[in-house]
DNA sequence: AATATATATTGTCATAGTGACACTATATTG
DNA sequence: CAATATAGTGTCACTATGACAATATATATT
């Protein structure tokens, strides 16, 4: 038999297949706390549960899971561009009611205030992630917005990463507050300002920011390459 | 609807869904070459060339992309443990002729002393990095291997996981040569020594090994937690 | 206007892991 | 016993970090 033969009588529906989707765990930064997107779900399975965004990969509109993911963080937040990272893909016979089930799980840092929710369809909210109830949440979701904080978590020991969640100008002190939030430990100011300023991952906008006494120094992202590491992590 | 009619109302096979498979790249230490399994393939599509093991989840037989990797890690290699780890999923409308599909990468490292090829069933072969013509392989698996190999490149630089690769007793200039051929550059014998001995992930055997003049101390994996990184990555 | 106070920012020093490279140790070979 | 090859160590400079004291600059208070 030829190749094209072969192909012609191909069909795949002749096998079982799993259910195959994407999901993201979408971060912000909303008055100082983590926030995480999640969607209200109109229908079955699991109708009427808060869910991350996602869903099944469209073969007609998407050429990778990185072109579907990309397309569903434009539909949920109006943003074309953010950063994306693929955390891992997750599958069970048991997490989705409708049968075997595999889910590539992306985490995005977008900056809040070029967030602009929709208006019409589905119900978004941001949720933080101090009150969110990882039970309550539709399939594993809970799970996933876990397995990628702890993704999150990690490049922060390493990388300058979650700046990408800042807003256009912001404080050292301010960004500082976030590396804490997300390691969920203090920093020493000194150490992580050397860390910061020897990367040239920030440079100063000239402004400063008056939020009680002396007034800080505002900075803007750099925008160099997000694979920079730098050349220790952290201590634990 | 209820959930219940919802649910028996369901058919996958009435959407489009994408090829879903798992691929791995098995590298193992063959007389100081790093090698990598192939798998050659009797029937179409790619007919009659080299790939990497893998194939479809079988929803029946895996609980996990995991299980499903560990399964056909076994069929291959006959080892029902090694070390595996999801690289990343990969999925374009292009890269398998039956069209849209999906394969979740993992790499494993194996101790080619404890790997018995099967001798029925599908040809396989080791097939040394420097031999690999990734052009010739079936489907983007040479890009597949490509993208196996940097994260070991990466891991390598700040953990000690290609010890995985090494027989059970071994001398510190071999472990520094197989990471040296990892990494593609050479290491300064004392500070690689340091690395390993302080973090405690080898201890003394009391054997020897002559290889031609003094003789080398043998050594052999303690076997700590895979996930302990060093304290500091090896410079660029 | 001087002082208290809160927050921002910097100075200083000890520590620790790395790279570089010279040096020592231990076997075989002729 | 000397030459040699490979194994393994001593030493030092460098650099990023943590710890914490010290300084800077604004507002609030008297």
């Amino acid at each position: 038999m030829s190749e094209k033969e072969f192909l012609e009588n191909y069909d795949i529906h002749e096998f079982d297949v799993p259910l195959c989707t994407v999901d993201m765990a979408v971060f912000s930064l909303i008055e100082n706390q983590l926030n995480v997107l999640l969607v209200y779900r109109d229908e079955h399975p699991c109708k009427e549960r808060w869910a991350l965004p996602g869903g099944f990969i469209d073969l007609n509109k998407d050429k990778s899971p990185e072109a579907a993911a990309h397309r569903k963080l434009k539909e949920k937040t109006g943003l074309g561009s953010a950063y994306l990272e693929q955390v891992e893909t997750i599958g069970s016979p048991k997490r989705d009611a409708r049968g075997w089930s595999l889910t590539v799980l992306y985490y995005a840092l977008v900056d809040i205030t070029r967030v602009t929710l929709p208006k019409v369809g589905k119900k978004t909210v941001w949720m933080p992630l101090s009150e969110l109830k990882p039970r309550s949440l539709a399939f594993d979701h809970g799970k996933l917005i876990d397995v990628a904080m702890k993704r999150l978590r990690s490049k922060a020991t390493y990388t300058a990463l979650p700046i990408e969640l800042m807003p256009a100008e912001f404080t050292l002190t301010e960004l500082q507050h976030l590396f804490e939030m997300i390691l969920a430990r203090d920093l020493q100011a000194k150490a992580f300002r050397n860390r910061v300023m020897s990367a040239n991952m920030v440079e100063e906008t000239g402004g400063s920011k008056i939020s009680g006494k002396r007034p800080a120094k505002l900075y803007r992202s750099t925008k160099v390459d997000r694979d920079t590491y730098f050349s220790r992590p952290l201590q634990s």
